[in-house]
RNA sequence: UGGGGAGUCGCCAAGCGGUAAGGCAGCGGCCUUUGGAGCCGCCAUUCGGAGGUUCGAAUCCUCCCUCCCCAGCCA
């Protein structure tokens, strides 16, 4: 019997994980994923999902979906429906833990006060210039608020207060009473609650005071239990006040913060903000424009859960800073459409082909894959694969050579018809009728296949061409950033000529349409107009090569 | 100039004192009724730099350099 050494961890996170499952100092891994709902999933928070899910299912843990609902005035039940349908479609489940900060409002109250009852928190009346010319900078130390020696009661009183709705926005903020000198700027007397007289989509208008992320993070946290708080580079220097809170409330469990790099795309952008601008001016249709890198428009682009949970899975989890290339997105849906998307020819740019020796009146079908296709004397053909006086490398047709018309003929082009401005209309061609299904006796094998559509039978369909849409690796670096927008990020085909195979397919069905890439059909697709999304090209050896 | 992090191939990323995994990209070749896919091969004498410890250093020590984050009553 062979022993086989037992498969290391795939990341920091994971080795963390089973040291302290093999050390005891944890039964079971329970994570949570914390999503504000403020605005829409995109990638990098797939990245996340698939950690913090993926940690605990590997595991046999559990991962809560906690909505981290602390600030009444930016979040909205719309964002919280599209971020469980999108984790959801990632194919990721909850199952009975669904949380929200918000549940946990009474209990962090009582916390709070407890707090008060120590010494450890008290209510500062300062304005927030005040408070920001008292927190001191990087290299000089804070100075303590006047506020900060009130005695217990008064605090208690000023803190009920502000619970009762007794203060205007602003008036009063709860503290924690920690170190105005520590090197650490969350240190010096974080703020716990402020004054909010919002309607809570969940609490409505119950409560006018909210906690803080840095409050209620950690002790949801021991709330629930969680084991293993993950979160991006950003909170590092949180982790101190993360600690300090779960050691001071007399908290249920203790868990732990660990930190990991946010993903980084480029030709995009990430920050909630920028997204939320690209939408709310209209640089996009939406959040769910296929141009966007948002789950919603990675899944109508055409991107599938299995291409986006693999992507997450290659580009790793560590500690530094990272920029990924779009490209390794690129190949993972292809990898994954490559072996599931059923094959369709279509014709983007169409040059209309005669067959002047093939029967005016015949429609020949031509069975291949699943289904039917037809053929006949007009077809069309790609525009660029015809060049009438083609460059050395060029092996598709041109006028004398024969090429393979994809599971139907060899055909041979014998003349080019041109406009008065000399621009080409149309070919005239001969078939080879001992060549039908794409084989010749003779074993002639011609240099190119090339994708046709019958004209007569051919579905006019609306394609959209995507491309970056931003037209540096990093729109964020210089000055702003809707300067660097792409304005060939959408190109649009009105008139695409597609096999009549496609009719009736449903939204969000991938093809390739053979020699040009992948598409999906758009959820704006009527019974009689199909509109199509490019998700991705094919990777192209001719391109390389021109 | 304070504190917290990080520097290994173009982009990611393993490596945890015993002589630089893997993926993407790229480059050759084979194969091919998609210039796709598939298959085969190549692709870091060197790990930000300089010293040191050691039989042996990407891994330990010292100094230096570069980059990222922090001064919201956002998360």
């Amino acid at each position: 019997m062979t022993t086989e050494a037992p498969p290391k961890p795939r990341d920091f996170i994971r080795e963390i994980v089973e040291e302290d499952l093999a050390a005891g100092r944890t039964a079971r891994v329970i994570t949570r994923f914390p999503p504000e709902p403020n605005g829409h999933l995109h990638i990098g928070h797939a990245k996340s999902i698939c950690l913090n899910f993926g940690v605990a299912g590997e595991y046999g843990g559990q991962c809560n979906l906690r909505f981290d609902d602390t600030n009444p005035t930016k979040e909205e039940i719309e964002y919280v429906e599209a971020i469980e349908h999108d984790i959801a479609w990632l194919g990721f489940s909850w199952g009975d833990n669904l949380f929200h900060a918000s549940d946990y409002f009474d209990q962090l109250y009582v916390w709070a006060e407890e707090l008060i009852r120590a010494d450890k928190a008290y209510v500062d009346s300062s304005s927030p210039d005040e408070m920001r010319t008292m927190r001191g900078t990087l290299t000089e130390p804070g100075v303590e608020s006047p506020h900060r020696n009130r005695s217990v009661d008064e605090n208690l009183d000023l803190f009920r207060r502000m619970k009762a709705g007794e203060f205007p926005d602003g008036a009063h903020v709860l503290r924690a009473k920690i170190d105005m000198a520590s090197p650490n700027i969350n240190m010096r007397d974080p703020v716990l609650y402020r004054i909010r007289h919002a309607t809570h989509h969940r609490t409505g208008d119950a409560w006018s005071i909210y906690p803080m992320y840095d409050y209620a993070h950690p002790l949801s946290d021991a709330i629930e239990h969680i084991t293993h708080s993950l979160c991006t580079l950003e909170y590092e220097d949180h982790r101190p006040l993360y600690d300090w809170l779960i050691e001071n409330v007399p908290v249920p469990s203790r868990p732990r913060q660990y930190e990991f790099a946010r993903l980084n795309l480029n030709y995009t952008v990430m920050s909630k903000r920028k997204l939320l601008r690209l939408v709310e001016e209209k640089h996009v249709s939406g959040w769910d424009d296929p141009r966007m890198p948002t789950i919603a428009g990675l899944r109508r682009r055409g991107f599938t859960p299995a291409a986006i949970r693999n992507f997450c899975e290659r580009v790793g989890v560590a500690k530094r800073e990272n920029m990924i290339d779009v490209g390794l997105l690129e190949f993972s849906i292809r990898e994954d459409l490559n072996t599931s998307a059923p094959r369709v020819m279509g014709v983007l740019d169409p040059l209309r082909v005669v067959i002047d020796n093939y029967p005016a009146d015949e429609t020949e079908w031509f069975e291949t894959g699943a289904r039917k296709v037809p053929f006949a004397k007009t077809i069309f053909i790609e525009r660029d694969d015809f060049i009438e006086d083609p460059p050395p490398k060029f092996f598709r047709l041109s006028p004398g050579r024969e090429v393979r018309l994809r599971s139907a003929y060899f055909i041979t082009c014998t003349s080019v018809v041109k406009d008065n401005a000399g621009n080409i209309v149309e070919l005239h061609a001969t078939y080879d009728p001992a060549t039908r299904g794409g084989d010749s006796p003779d074993g002639r094998k011609p240099k190119a296949t090339l994708h046709w559509v019958a004209a007569d039978h051919a579905i006019d369909c609306e394609v959209r061409l995507y491309d970056r849409l931003f037209k540096s690796e990093n729109p964020e670096e210089s000055g702003n950033f809707l300067d660097d927008l792409n304005p060939q990020s959408l190109q649009i085909v009105p008139r695409a000529k597609l096999e009549p195979s496609i009719r009736g397919a449903a939204p969000f069905t991938s093809y390739q349409f053979e020699r040009l890439g992948y598409f999906c059909v758009d959820p704006d697709s009527t019974d009689d107009a199909i509109v199509f999304n490019r998700t991705v090209t094919l990777k192209d050896a001719w391109a390389k090569v021109k």
